[in-house]
DNA sequence: AGCAGTACGTTACTTGCGGTAACACCAGTC
DNA sequence: GACTGGTGTTACCGCAAGTAACGTACTGCT
């Protein structure tokens, strides 16, 4: 009588499915970057294409629900070092270093992340600059805003000027992080603290250069 | 007889022919986003697909002849704010909204620069998280990195903070600008003073929020 | 039992793009 | 006239995304 009432038999499998696929495409995807075909990582998760589009709808679909696996992961580490119970610099310097010592533990998974490798929508003619550069950058960014909002007293207009700030230093994070990763210029330790200076308005109080360039 | 004497319907100098495709390929790219195919492109141009090949190489090369060209434009509009001669705060807010007034004025540029659409070079196994994520960023921030290392006292260690900060400044200013773009959620006066206080260390200045979440 | 529905799976196909080979035309030069 | 080097072309290959059509097993319903 129950219609829904599907028997442990099938319903299991649907959603267990879905997980061995994604941790196939997984592997596959971290083995041969972005650029990994349906083939291939259907040939990993031992079926047929035609399976993989039947449950993700198009490319785009599974790297989003891949992305969305390894952007949660990263973001619940990142709100542990946000909402240690420390002063703010601690806090801001234990979170830059959870954030590089990510990247730098999977840097597979962090190119993957940023490089969507064109979701190709096509939305209409127009041409919505955002949502194509890495959704992460843009939900660390917000979630960083509330935070500053919540915990830091920011005076009139302090909902815009958080938001803004959440951005703005998690594009910060991510350059830097990004430079840093392909040079690897300094220890984690003193990028960390750079950065941490920098926020912490050291760009400002700093003297001129004596005998600056022509002038 | 003399040979540069051509007649004027055909064989022109090549380079200028080489520009003629940029120009093409510029347009059909700032309309069509990074997405274009060969195939729109030479026939934009009024040509077959083998030319631009003769031409560029491969389609990383097109791009890269195009992406280069904005990138000096844009990095060139960059250096002269940043070089004016007025007090550092003012030099950054002007370098800041030189920035946005430039992505503002051009998203589709601006989109296409930071999306070189995976250039897939697949140098060998390793994943060179490195020169991924647009040339640009890197470009900007090292520039600005040395630019702070000439006109800025920073002590000891002061080449390696500068470039840190370098890129760390430069990725602040383009992912707020990215998410700017895409909400328009403040006037760019705004966002410009905004992100100057930010590295003006208001982060570090402004008091902790009363009665903060549980706790 | 027999029938529909549905999820799982396959092979084989279409479409479109990057890239290339082979060929054709047109100048000036020996 | 034959040779060379630039312009251009058409026609093709390989490969990946995405789809259609078909087959199969297990379910509940009558």
């Amino acid at each position: 009588m129950d219609i829904a009432h599907r028997t442990t038999d099938q319903q299991k499998p649907a959603e267990q499915r879905r997980r061995e696929l994604l941790e196939a495409a997984d592997r596959v995807v971290l083995r041969d970057g972005p650029k990994a075909s349906m083939n291939a990582i259907a040939a990993e998760a031992g079926i047929t294409k035609p399976i993989l589009y039947r449950h993700f709808g198009d490319k785009g679909g599974l790297y989003r629900a891949l992305a969305t696996r390894h952007t949660d992961a990263l973001l619940a580490s990142l709100r542990a070092a946000l909402d240690a119970p420390a002063d703010r610099r601690r806090r801001v310097e234990s979170t830059l270093d959870t954030y590089l010592a990510s990247i730098e533990a999977m840097p597979q998974v962090y190119r993957f992340l940023m490089h969507p490798a064109e979701e190709s929508h096509q939305s209409e003619q127009g041409f919505d600059v955002g949502r194509h550069s890495a959704p992460l950058l843009r939900r660390m960014g917000e979630e960083l805003g509330q935070v500053i909002a919540e915990r830091v007293d920011l005076g009139p207009a302090a909902e815009a000027q958080a938001r803004i700030w959440g951005h703005g230093i998690v594009g910060m994070m991510h350059a830097a992080g990004d430079w840093w990763l392909g040079e690897r210029p300094c220890s984690r330790a003193e990028l960390v603290r750079s950065l941490a200076d920098l926020l912490w308005g050291r760009l400002a109080e700093a003297e001129d250069r004596p005998g600056g360039p022509g002038f």
